[in-house]
DNA sequence: ATAGTAATAGGAATTATTACTGATAAGGAG
DNA sequence: CTCCTTATCAGTAATAATTCCTATTACTAT
């Protein structure tokens, strides 16, 4: 794998911010860098990235992708109110019984939706 | 909300079979019985199925939503060979940092990723 | 029966992502 | 440093999943 501006760019925007990406917002950041970068090129070079174990995606009901620079395992919150994503510590979980039928578990994620703090204090408001 | 025909099939269908499946799926499922059905009104039934609790969403690194009749708390294995979707029960997971930080957990996905017992049975054939 | 409301079919529109193509540039060999 | 190979790029078209729109139909209460 060849060692590009694109890549290094997508790469250290999502190592610099402790936060969660979708590909356009990605897009846009890189864009102040690199002002001809396509939208193609982010796409593929996230999923380089991902392959690489370099980033890791969230799922979540919504519609896009998010990406995160952030690589330890951890457990998302999606607060249905204004839709940040929340990182926490992940708790002990080992799957025991899945794995003594037989399957091999790669990776796993875990994401939580609800409300989050600051919106439960703003209700008030 | 009214208790149409469309929305009874949908509904009787995730619940006749213990499995995951997409829109078009279901869509294809249903028309079996009502050839006139048409997608836009799959997906509209899901949606209010969804918000009534009657089933639920399963969110994958694949690019479609799938839904699922078994509405008891369970994990998802999602196999990278096959593509098959298993069911497990749920380990005990109380998320007690996350509540005491002052977030209400509405709901939780958790998603395992890797090669389930039979694609690793097949795989030396 | 009739009006009013809500849901439907069918198709168009939108959004997110992937694929394609000719041009560019990264990195190794000389 | 220069050339060469080939991965990667920009730009654009295509695809896939989902949502939106509109005219029509079904149900409910009068």
């Amino acid at each position: 794998m060849r060692n590009t501006h694109q890549r290094e760019e997508i790469l250290s925007f999502l190592r610099s911010r402790r936060a969660h990406f979708n590909a356009v917002e990605i897009y846009d950041a890189v864009r102040l860098k690199i002002p001809n970068i396509s939208l193609g090129t982010v796409y593929r070079n996230l999923g380089k990235l991902v392959e690489d174990g370099e980033i890791i995606t969230v799922e979540t009901d919504n519609r896009s992708i998010y990406y995160d620079g952030y690589v330890i395992p951890h457990t998302h919150f999606v607060c249905k109110r204004c839709g940040m994503i929340y990182d926490f510590n992940e708790e002990e979980q080992n799957f025991k019984s899945v794995r003594e039928q037989g399957f091999t578990i790669e990776k796993h994620r875990t994401v939580l939706y609800g409300v989050c703090a600051e919106c439960k204090k703003n209700k008030s408001k």
